[in-house]
DNA sequence: AGTCCGCTTGTCAGCGACTGACGTAATCCC
DNA sequence: GGGATTACGTCAGTCGCTGACAAGCGGACT
């Protein structure tokens, strides 16, 4: 695998990171963005397929995640708690990636393309959960809407953690999936 | 009122449509939907915001519809069971727009960015759901999660019911509530 | 009737996102 | 050490989208 670029791409990461929270994701062009990190406008877009596509990077690593985390769960008959066991189990995951999420989450909540690629994001790891949970033997259907719910429940608490740096995330995530459960009635 | 412009925003809006099935989305130009309508490209640009838009027009007649339906359904404490009314409401309203939706949904499943954008144009019905569950007299927190159950219900419904010209939408919506509330458990 | 006004559209120029083709320097592998 | 990847730069071009200005058109007012 080649070592070499992987600079490159972090480098770009960086500077989109900082140039879209300082001025706004509208204002900076790719251009711009590559300057910073020392390449050219065109080697930005060999790295990432768009612009928008380079504050998404990782996605695949936590969905990859996610999937073996639901796959080692031990065995509980009912999908939710599966899927919040593997929730809990991302936890030094996201505590790693900390620093970039709080910025990120402020970028994203302020620019509405970058919404509509989270929301892309989200939905497809209600798939790879969804996946996961019917390699567990659990019905297509039930699945997918528990997957739905999950992720939701999933998404209620990472908002609540993310701008808060002393939050645990456990009792957020009991505390959302308790909530949806008594939504439903 | 400009009675005016309507006439050419209806043009667009179906040249649009037959164009994208036909070719695809990402072949077409708005140069070439705005031909098609006998306008320019610079017009098309005046009655869309963009070229994603054009399928997505009437949203906002939707979105009002169900917050005028969410608050005329007669007193039942249940937000799920509201919105499970609410939506049966909307029947006259999707079958007069039935033609249009079929094709409509296929070109959004073969294409990512449409998709994207619809999943935003959902999110954005999920927030007047939960809103007008509000202002019912329900908590916050509870409005925002039946809202989002009950829109995955509803999608989960229309899903099936748009590629079947027989279906009753009806059974349809009460068996994604019922397989939705038996999900949790 | 004539004029003024608001609205819609056409035209033009221009920026930024993105892509394909080609050349080049560094790196890897034998 | 030479050939083959690999990562990057350069260039040219298309398309999405926008601002500015002018032109046509109907409706209102006098």
């Amino acid at each position: 695998m080649p070592r070499s670029g992987e600079a490159v791409r972090r480098r770009l990461q960086e500077a989109a990171l900082a140039l879209y929270c300082e001025h706004g994701y509208d204002t900076i062009t790719a251009a711009e963005i590559a300057a910073v990190a020392g390449v050219t406008e065109r080697t930005f877009f060999r790295h990432f397929p768009d612009k928008r596509e380079v504050l998404f990077a990782g996605q695949d690593i936590l969905r990859a995640e996610l999937a073996q985390a639901i796959a080692e769960v031990p065995d509980a008959t009912a999908p939710l708690t599966v899927l919040g066991q593997a929730f809990l189990a991302m936890k030094p995951i996201l505590e790693t990636n900390r620093p970039f999420t709080e910025p990120r989450a402020k970028i994203i909540a302020a620019t509405p393309a970058l919404r509509e690629r989270q929301l892309a994001k989200i939905e497809s790891l209600q798939e790879t959960a969804a996946e996961a949970l019917a390699a567990r033997g659990i019905p297509h259907r039930q699945a997918v809407l528990a997957a739905q719910i999950g992720v939701a429940a999933f998404g209620l608490a990472l908002q609540e953690w993310t701008p808060n740096p002393a939050a645990d995330l456990e009792p957020l995530l009991n505390e959302a999936f308790d909530d949806l459960r008594n939504a439903v009635r």
